[in-house]
DNA sequence: CGTCTATATAGATGAATGACTATATAGTAG
DNA sequence: CTACTATATAGTCATTCATCTATATAGACG
């Protein structure tokens, strides 16, 4: 039950879904889901938290920047679940859309080191 | 985006998830649900309330009771795909197995009436 | 009609949540 | 070693949420 509602609890922000639909296309450091969304960057971080603590991402160090990607197996079956569903959905919504337009915009390489 | 926040708001709660999994037994009413629950009857009326908005459940009256079941086939794609996948999920889980025993000392000819 | 019964609504309260600012940390690179 | 850069953590605040008690409502039935 508590790693049901752990899963549940995840995906039920829509900062957190977007991120998701984000990590859909590519890998991502922290920096370039916060140009993507616009929050402060520790409300990203603590986004990560929450989607590692459901075993939905994990991440990497790669020179100055922690890289998320997506979970391909989790060990966690609600999680696991809910990402294959999630994977097939949003896709034409059009808040999904536009951030994924605005996506192709966004490098680590320009976006940080300013 | 609203509908499947709504969707997967109504699930991320463990009270709602225990009423989901007693209502894929058999159809219940307020009462029943609280004897099974025990929290208030309010507090059982908001959750039915939050379940009907992501139209996972429906009611109808008889007698003095209002008779809640699962919506078969929702409108909202979100819910109907996570009642399926509820529907597998948590049968061994301790708390639910206790609640479904509870749930067969549970009549509502009984319970209310009082 | 009037009373009783089951449920819904209103309002209050404490806990959880999502956001922010300020600061700490860790690791890169001069 | 030192300075910088990206991220994490701590602390604060407003909002949401799950619960409760008290009360309203709607409908059954004598």
């Amino acid at each position: 039950m508590k790693q049901f509602i752990t899963a549940a609890k995840a995906i039920a922000d829509p900062t957190r879904i977007k991120i998701i639909k984000l990590l859909q296309a590519k890998e991502l450091c922290v920096c370039e889901i916060q140009a993507a969304l616009a929050l402060s960057q520790p409300t990203i971080s603590n986004h990560m938290k929450i989607l590692e603590k459901a075993e939905m991402s994990t991440s990497r160090k790669e020179r100055n920047w922690v890289i998320y990607r997506l979970t391909a197996d989790s060990a966690n079956l609600y999680s696991r679940q809910f990402l294959n569903n999630i994977r097939e959905w949003l896709d034409h919504d059009p808040e999904i859309k536009q951030l994924r337009l605005k996506l192709q915009t966004i490098d680590r390489l320009t976006i940080c080191k300013k």
